[in-house]
RNA sequence: GCGGGUGUAGCUCAAUUGGUUAGAGCACUCCCCUGUCACGGGAGAGGCUGCGGGUUCGAGUCCCGUCACUCGCGCCA
């Protein structure tokens, strides 16, 4: 008989079905067999009767055993109906079973309550722990971020493009890179995509792109991982950094209300509160956040060249507090900190153009304008004491006239995690690299060898 | 890289000021159970208490070292 997914058996009350999928629970009554089936659409209970020819068989069926079940779908009786559960109202009650795959005893309890691992056991078997459905909320609540940054994208007339992984040299400053063996000659993994969709902006005027970056970073905190989806936008014929600003505000608000809108399930499974971008999104220069948070905290932070993880908290509990947006744009940060391609203001130079989105004591997004003329570009590579020839490409782009342009950049991971309220980056990374895993954990001997 | 916390059964956790045979729940094996939905009840199996050294009549417990995990900081997205 043709497979029925689960998500159809309401619709078919009193029709012999067939069903597809794993084993969640069972619970063996001694004449009588209950089970929990699972399949890609969600999950019902199977009963198995003493009458029925599949009695012996399911005394057999363990956990995870993946099977086919033929039955019948039955409305339960008013007093044996569940409400909490889907499809808690009806039953299928089985006439025979089928393994299609055995499975061992599992190392750790999966029921769906159950689940409760220390995070490193949960990533030591990422290939079990995916099948949870809380797991699964995380990463379809990724994947709807993902597609819908595409999706508002090409709404917005911005072409995608796709970036190189390898890279000829340390385009940047700031994070460490992550050198590979090409050839008989050395390369990198990129750790942004950004002198290249500068680039492509020369020629479609608006770009994106999602790409994995590698970020060779000694960071061993809940935020950082070396392997990361960075969705990238840059655009053309901006008349200030405010653009950029208002294109990223938009973007961001399109992601959440298409979130709330399509992973509402997903949202309640995980005891989600989505953050609040209210119509207008506060945005203060660095050194108004500082001086906010001296009169409101007493803590003296003005005049450092960043904000630091305790400030990026304080600044997002003041705005929440004054304004009631979980959001806050911070602008206007030590040119000399900053890239060398990042736009200073004209009338303090000192200062750039650049900005970063905080929501909830993160950093979520940080872009800006960048530098289009020529001439101010190559005074700075000059200042920034870099090779002209390692990016004679990107060079190239701008000395045959580029428009005046910004751009913006987010990281999947962490907009996940701080969408959903957890704890760990790598709890929203399907397989998350760090300093010390790649899967599994990597030894002493093998990093010494 | 620096600082704090934690390492006990397959998983999640107990174990009094150092005290005799290191326990529980879940999972596993066997038995009982016709309405369960984290089913319930009974029995069993499962431990070099991360590893190495020390103090002590006696160490899961105290001390030193080491490794790992975890949180915070630095750095960053």
């Amino acid at each position: 008989m043709e497979r029925t997914l689960i998500a159809d058996l309401s619709g078919l009350k009193g029709s012999p079905v067939t069903i597809k999928g794993w084993v969640s629970v069972r619970r063996d009554q001694g004449k009588m067999v209950f089970f929990d089936f699972r399949d890609r659409t969600g999950s019902v209970q199977g009963v198995v009767l003493p009458k029925s020819a599949a009695i012996e068989t399911a005394k057999d069926i363990r956990v995870e055993y993946v099977v086919a079940i033929d039955g019948i779908v039955n409305e339960r009786p008013e007093k044996n109906k569940n409400p909490k559960v889907q499809n808690g109202d009806i039953e299928l009650e089985v006439t025979g079973i089928t393994v299609l795959a055995k499975a061992e005893p599992l190392p750790f309890d999966m029921s769906e309550s159950g689940l409760n691992l220390e995070l490193s056991t949960e990533l030591d078997h990422r290939a079990l722990t995916l099948r949870h459905p809380r797991l699964q909320a995380i990463f379809k609540v990724q994947a709807m971020i993902i597609d819908s940054f595409r999706q508002f994208m090409k709404q917005e007339g911005f072409f995608e493009f796709q970036a190189p992984a390898i890279a000829p040299a340390t385009a940047e400053g700031g994070a460490e890179v992550f050198e590979i063996k090409y050839f008989d000659k050395k390369a990198y993994l990129s750790q942004s995509p950004q002198l290249y969709k500068q680039i492509v902006m020369t020629a479609f005027e608006r770009v994106f792109s999602v790409n994995k970056v590698f970020r060779a970073e000694p960071s061993a905190t809940t935020r950082h991982i070396t392997e990361i989806v960075s969705l990238d936008a840059e655009m053309g014929f901006i008349d200030s950094w405010k653009d950029v600003r208002d294109m990223s505000e938009k973007t961001v608000k399109y992601i959440l209300s298409e979130i709330s809108a399509r992973c509402a399930r997903e949202l309640e499974t995980l005891g989600a509160e989505m953050p609040i971008m209210i119509d207008s999104t506060p945005t203060l220069s660095l050194a108004e956040v500082q001086e906010k948070i001296f009169e409101k905290t007493g803590r003296d932070s003005r005049g450092d060249k960043d904000l630091n993880p305790e400030d990026e908290r304080a600044i997002c509990e003041i705005i929440k507090e004054e304004t009631g947006s979980d959001f806050v744009y911070v602008y206007g940060y030590p040119t000399r900190q900053k890239p060398f391609y990042v736009y200073p203001n004209p009338e303090k130079p000192d200062f750039n153009e650049g900005m970063d989105l905080l929501c909830r004591g993160v950093e979520w997004l940080s872009g800006g304008r960048r530098i289009n003329d020529y001439a101010q570009l190559m005074d700075h590579v000059e200042k920034w004491d870099m090779d002209p020839k390692k990016i004679e490409m990107f060079l190239e782009a701008f000395r045959y006239g580029a428009p005046p342009e910004g751009g913006f950049a987010f990281g999947a991971e962490r907009m996940t995690m701080q969408i959903l309220g957890l704890k760990n980056i790598r709890e929203a990374t399907m397989f998350p690299r760090d300093m010390h895993r790649i899967d599994g954990l990597l030894s002493q001997d093998e990093s010494d060898a």
